[in-house]
DNA sequence: AACACATTGCTATTGTAAATAGCATTTTTG
DNA sequence: CAAAAATGCTATTTACAATAGCAATGTGTT
């Protein structure tokens, strides 16, 4: 029907996106968490004391909005801010933390791999590098 | 570095999307467009005489929100409604909204190749396929 | 024809994510 | 040491999408 906007690549990863967010943002909700913020614990696992900025430079999250993601994550009993200098914090998971990205990462990983699958097989080892080519 | 979190495609698809979209609405935007409204115009040169309604299911826009996406397209002389029956509203393109289009369209069709110059050329055909398997 | 039901376009409101601007403190650098 | 940059934060604003409800019209069934 309208395959004028489905042959745009910029409409398609619009359209594409949207869809895969909308269906992984219940996953986590029923987590209690929110992308953005499983993000932060993915990232916060895999390297420890990084600071508040330093998630935000990785993750394009700007300074501003850290931290009311930051203080959520804490006062949930998740992360730790700990004083690096008198200017810094390092951020690290508690064991509560650690617990909740086991489990919210074992379902993002189910969801991962249903994405792939939805993709014929002949494209599919090609998503990845193309995605990362146009932003990284 | 965090090579973890771009070895995730849904991860991956997001921050893709949003680099592209956040460089395609200033593009819009030098010629007075958002990028939902720049959808709907391309749309409703493609195919006369569609409803509002017909419009949202396809963009995927609900119909509380395609009412003040048309009133600005309308009070922007780009499109006008016209009664088909009692209920319903044809929308088409005015004049000025096909030559608004049209050099839109030109920016929209530059960006689009600029996308797909950014991919590696061996993934650069699996790109849109891949997309649409994920959301159509 | 009469009825229940769905659709259309709309209003009004809410919620949420992201952007902007500014500030005090601390660190870095030239 | 002085200027500039970085850090964490507050407060505010903007943009966008979601929700609920409504009157009018159209559709389908019996």
């Amino acid at each position: 029907m309208t395959d004028l906007l489905a042959q745009l690549p910029g409409y398609a990863l619009r359209r594409a996106a949207n869809a895969v967010m909308g269906e992984l943002a219940p996953i986590l909700a029923g987590h209690d968490l929110k992308i953005a913020e499983a993000a932060v614990l993915l990232l916060v696992r895999e390297q420890a004391n990084l600071t508040s900025s330093q998630i935000g430079k990785t993750l394009d999250i700007q300074r501003a909005n850290m931290v009311p993601l930051l203080n959520r994550l804490e006062s949930a009993g998740l992360i730790h801010r700990e004083p690096i200098d008198k200017k810094s914090l390092a951020i690290n998971l508690t064991k509560d933390g650690e617990a909740k990205i086991c489990e919210a990462g074992a379902a993002i990983d189910t969801f991962e791999k249903n994405l792939l699958a939805r993709v014929p097989a002949e494209h599919r080892d090609h998503l990845l590098p193309a995605l990362n080519a146009i932003w990284r």
